[in-house]
DNA sequence: GTCGCATAAAGAAAAATATTCCGCAAGCAT
DNA sequence: ATGCTTGCGGAATATTTTTCTTTATGCGAC
């Protein structure tokens, strides 16, 4: 891993459409050592997978809602249950076990206020839960899928 | 837009390297109105861009902090600012505007609680923020890009 | 009904791109 | 020096994308 690797996540964490061949030019290589190392990533698991990222506004999720969740049951079987339910729906698109006073953190996108009460409704149906707190983004100001890429380690500079 | 359309953004949601023939194939059509499909999903903005997913461990990302912050300065002017002080820190993938008693949330990814305190202590020496509040992520259960796709509006069924 | 028009599909051809194959050069231990 | 390993590059090949052209289908005006 060097610093020719990282530009070559860099430009592929902001549009994997490039062309292997241009990409090679902006990193300084030819076409075939470029491809190998982009294979090599692949392999490594240091890419994890390619996709297409879509506008919220168009697909009717405008509503971003933050939910904070505390439990009774801190084991693992309920916690096991938890993530099985929450698998299941779409609309979760993050969920962290916290620490905090917060057990669990989720994101959930939803068209609008009547259709996250709609998606609690479900949830707490599906599972107990001690404490939901719900609060609602107003704007969303960044969200990037691309990591920071300053911090990894560089075996050869 | 129909169901063929929610069906390719389906697919490419979830792995945007398929060839156009085999996504073509799946949803039942043959290439060329495939491609054409998405040309206009891509047009019409719905599909904002394509880009390749990092696995947070490999590039030494593996601590996630979420931030809640609260400002005195509720002006346009301070807001500016903050904005543009948190487009310059790679480390911070998501940033909102929240309703409820915390003003802005962030989503930061870092190696480890070091790395995480050299951030903070950078941040607040570019901005002066009344409050701030972290809280750490000990496991990430769920996280995905793709975004529920049932509550699209459909002018075809 | 049927004519003309608009929309969407399909197949084949052309262009671009990805992938493989082979040889060359540099670094390094023996 | 010799042999080995590693990484690069150019050319050939295979795939895939993109364009071009044709055909089918639905629909309103007459």
């Amino acid at each position: 891993m060097d610093k020719i690797d990282r530009r070559i996540l860099r430009l592929l964490q902001e549009d994997s459409t490039i062309a292997v061949a241009d990409l090679a030019k902006k990193v300084g290589l030819s076409t075939t050592p470029c491809w190998r190392r982009i294979q090599k990533l692949e392999e490594d698991g240091v890419i994890r997978k390619r996709v297409a990222l879509l506008n919220p506004e168009k697909v009717n999720g405008r509503v971003t809602v933050f939910v904070s969740i505390r439990t009774n049951s801190h084991s693992m079987e309920w916690l096991k249950r938890f993530s099985e339910v929450i698998g299941e729906f779409p609309e979760v698109v993050e969920f962290y076990r916290m620490s905090g006073d917060i057990d669990y953190l989720l994101r959930v996108v939803v068209p609008d206020i009547a259709a996250y009460d709609a998606f609690y409704q479900k949830l707490i149906a599906k599972i107990e839960i001690r404490d939901v707190s719900s609060t609602f983004a107003m704007e969303r100001i960044k969200y990037t899928t691309e990591l920071p890429l300053d911090y990894m380690v560089l075996d050869k500079p």
